[in-house]
DNA sequence: AGGCGATGTGTACGCGCGTACACATGGCTC
DNA sequence: GAGCCATGTGTACGCGCGTACACATCGCCT
């Protein structure tokens, strides 16, 4: 009995897509489990995303501004006198001390597009406005490597299960700043 | 009929779970696509490696050894007064020059240690093993932060599908080095 | 020689998957 | 208000999957 002209079924549907990555990665999403969670049929999820790749697509979209948030709230950064290195590794600190979960769920996002083209441009876009919030403070190519380095950090801290070392973080992007 | 005692059916199993997530992904990856590789039957691979997490420690251990063996070889390495900067970046474009295939292949299992906890004691152990080879160089501090720059500019490479800047490398990993 | 455990083989079951399609229904245009 | 199209719904099919298990065969130990 339908629950006729649901105007944001769409993003809804995203949502729940969300939630089950967060909970069961990846290789858990399916048409079938996404329109389990989002408590709509399964032609529903099927109609509005033909593909998982795009209702990936959609899913990175949505979520893989938690970073760049968190970043960008930071006021310190913007201050030109402002100690860059310790901004940075304190707002990695931040995003990841929010849980590894929400911190999984992005990388693993992120990640999926080494083998989905569909996602590279989404991921690189994410890069990339990283990269722009740092333009002010640095040139390009300092830019460029200090989100490098906070990629391969954030990498470890999630690949080997140990845990976010905010000195050693701080005085690694000291490194970088000429 | 039977080929029996096969003597290193193992090891040719896990040669073909490597020919196969190379080709298709970890997302590829089953006892029946493993078991149709190698020519053997469905039971042997279950036989041998009751679970595909038991399949990827394997492999992941046999293949992950590729880039630490390109920077092994690397003479220019132990000479105390050689640019280490210049011969880690040298390696890395040595290493992805091999072609997409090969550090995709790698990558994938390195990254699938993320939701997969039985491959982080081995995707960690990669990491260290890189971190020892470059010890005698420098502290274990710059060792760490070296190998997180070096696996940050690799996972740009690959998931924005852009090329390798050698040149961009050499400085950002030079700036690492006090 | 005998036997036993490790190894190899074939088949079956139940499940969740993507996909396809036919049908219902609501909003919007004319 | 008639009709059309976007949207929503339910069901079915075929496939590949992990798993389990019974049976064959071999190496090796006594």
């Amino acid at each position: 009995m339908p629950r006729r002209h649901d105007p944001d079924r769409r993003r809804r549907i995203i949502d729940a897509a969300i939630r089950v990555v967060r909970r069961a990665g990846i290789a858990g999403l399916s048409h079938r489990t996404v329109a389990a969670e989002a408590d709509v049929p399964l032609g529903s999820t099927t109609y509005h995303f033909a593909t998982l790749d795009e209702l990936m697509v959609a899913a990175l979209r949505q979520s893989g501004e938690g970073f760049c948030r968190v970043v960008a709230a930071r006021e310190g950064l913007t201050d030109p006198g402002g100690d860059l290195a310790g901004e940075l590794a304190a707002a990695l600190g931040e995003w990841l001390a929010a849980g590894r979960a929400g911190a999984e769920l992005e990388y693993e996002l992120y990640l999926a597009a080494l083998r989905r083209p569909a996602l590279r441009p989404v991921a690189a876009g994410w890069a990339d406005d990283l990269a722009a919030l740092l333009a002010p403070r640095t040139d390009p190519l300092t830019a460029r490597a200090l989100v490098a380095l906070m990629d391969g950090i954030c990498l470890h801290v999630l690949l080997t299960g140990g845990s976010y070392d905010e000195e050693y973080a701080r005085e690694a992007l000291a490194r970088m700043i000429p």
